[in-house]
DNA sequence: CTGAAAGCGCTTACAG
DNA sequence: CTGAAAGCGCTTACAG
């Protein structure tokens, strides 16, 4: 073939492979139609006769051509980008919720823009301005601590998925999980294989999750008809840390307890290392029970037993709301209802159910 | 005040907070200048006489104005995003280098988009186009499994880091983790307890960081003089599933063993589990040694010794160095030396030292 | 030092 | 059904 016949001559190579050069106009110059026309393909805007578009079609897949989002974004104020405002891009507990996000999005053609909250209002308010700054067409906020109303307030703006708190708000769709109905059914089962004094580390109280955790616990020792004990009580805050901190408070205080339940699987990783460092057993001496089902509770010694969390059905839901009041619909998607994991951390305890032993060092 | 002093009559309400809408033509003309000194004074790309600068800054104060990345991005062909392709964006391990991208590409000003290549070369490549049709001024790749040619080939296009290999191409930054020397200090550790009969779990040995720890545990027993026994070598994957099976391989196989050495920290919780499952005792019966030092190993149980990876390090120093390309600079920026932590998994094997033991079953 | 103007690649009323 | 044209909010040669 002769080269001559090809117009460009110092033009960059033409477009092969995403991100290429080839732009709208030179599909619709290509193809012998107006920008607006594969404009209008492209989006399904109008009904376009069939040789056009299949004339279209072949310049588009000819060329290589990919539509630009950052002009689209401009042109049409869509980025066809969602921001997730998660609190910690590690976090072992939100991981799922972002690939489940992910993978629901990407199948509609949105991107995520994943940015970390830290757990602060200011930051997460700092969040929410950059992502608008980005023009993302909505904003899904895991949990956090930004007050309901400056919530209800952006959601004026743009549409808002937020989980782990029930709201109600124009424009805005809160999907919570039923963390009271959790708590109450792990308690429920320490209680069922006879376990009387069962100890409870809270999660960080200032958070609804943290609550209702405690309060599911209340109910199910109150439908049992025991008496609280105030000094089986001990606060945590979702760390690993905290929950090591609580074992060694607990044992400390010489309160009997044969079993202990941690608001999350993080708490009771960290009371397994106390227990172990003060001899005491899982679930030989003390049954143990945690809240989320993180993929780590199955390689835990001895494996957890756990309250499951579907933490990545957590984040399609949340994608496919958005994307269903992206869409001008009204969401109306509900999780799953918590379930226990029984596994290898609980068991009846040792001597007469009944009677209640002091954790004794050895 | 009057309101028909101003021209904004059926105008949307005055912008405050990020995403608001003031532009920078309104700022021009609240300061009296031309849009295009506004955005010279917002880039930096000329000197401006103060009181044109006073003014500006005060009218981008007074309206609230936030650019809009997504004009910046359309006009001057940067978008102030850079694309990190990651494996899974839950990933324990690349979880902190996420943080460390996150944290030093924000301070700069720039957001990173990121994406999930799920372990496969199609897949990336299909990040990579996703994420240059967003026009991202730049990428970067956490390990994967993209040849290095494609790699250097798309450095021709824009800026690269990628990490987990050894490679020069214009463009491209390279950073690598000295698994090798890391291997071979965890085995040498084990060694200098006592330990005769070290098992080793491989990594994916198509994965680089699987060769090269699996020639640094071989490297450090030749150093030692010992013979090599095929037999403690079992295949592992890098999950904690590949961790328990090896662990009962090597078990069954009847191959006696008193240490344990796995290619990462999330194998090395498979084998406590199966160490635990077969009622061996870590330490006592077998020192178990990981690779990685995950935020889990300080709460595994018992505390897990294991090679420490300076993950956030290698987000930020991978942040670090593709701004400095974006900048038009050579990169010189290199990890950190590996270095053992030793914690509560691993000891003196328990009889004689020079004398291995079989596992027993009790 | 600073403006006017063109242009980035699309979308979307507005007119046929 | 389909074009021509304006415009999204910036940046950047090009001229002073």
């Amino acid at each position: 073939m002769n080269d001559s016949s090809t117009g460009r001559r110092r033009g960059r190579k033409p477009a092969e492979g995403g991100g290429g050069k080839a732009t709208l106009e030179m599909v619709a110059a290509a193809a012998g139609v107006s920008a607006a026309t594969v404009s209008r393909i492209l989006n399904g805007t109008a009904i376009v006769s069939d040789d056009k578009r299949a004339a279209v079609d072949e310049a588009i897949a000819r060329l290589g051509y990919v539509p630009n989002p950052v002009a689209r974004g401009l042109a049409g104020g869509r980025t066809l980008s969602v921001g997730v405002v998660t609190q910690a891009i590690d976090s072992p507990f939100y991981g799922g919720a972002l690939r489940g996000i992910e993978d629901t999005l990407g199948q509609a053609g949105y991107s995520p823009l994943f940015v970390s909250g830290h757990w602060t209002a200011a930051h997460e308010a700092r969040c929410i301005e950059a992502l608008r700054s980005r023009r993302v067409d909505g904003i899904i906020v895991l949990t956090g601590r930004l007050s309901d109303s400056a919530l209800a307030a952006t959601a004026r703006e743009l549409p808002i998925v937020v989980t782990g708190r029930r709201l109600k708000a124009p424009g805005l769709y809160a999907l919570d999980f039923d963390n009271f109905e959790g708590a109450r059914l792990a308690t429920e089962h320490l209680l069922e294989l006879g376990h009387r004094h069962i100890a409870f580390v809270t999660g960080d109280l200032k958070h609804p999750d943290g609550k209702e955790r405690l309060r599911g616990y209340r109910a199910a020792l109150e439908a049992a008809g025991l008496k609280q004990e105030p000094a089986l009580v001990t606060p945590g805050d979702f760390t690993e840390a905290s929950g090591l901190a609580a074992v060694e408070w607990l044992i400390d205080s010489g309160t009997p307890f044969s079993a202990l339940f941690a608001s999350n699987d993080q708490m009771a990783f960290g009371a397994a290392l106390g227990l172990y460092r003060r001899q005491l057993h899982v679930p030989e001496d003390v049954s143990l029970v945690g809240f989320d089902d993180l993929a780590a509770a199955v390689y835990s010694i001895p494996p957890l037993t756990s309250v499951h969390h579907p933490v990545y059905e957590l984040g399609q839901l949340a994608a496919r709301a958005m994307l269903q009041l992206l869409a001008g619909e009204q969401p109306t998607l509900d999780l799953p209802a918590p379930r226990l994991v029984v596994r290898e951390s609980s068991q009846p305890p040792r001597r007469n159910p009944a009677a209640p032993r002091a954790p004794r060092r050895r």
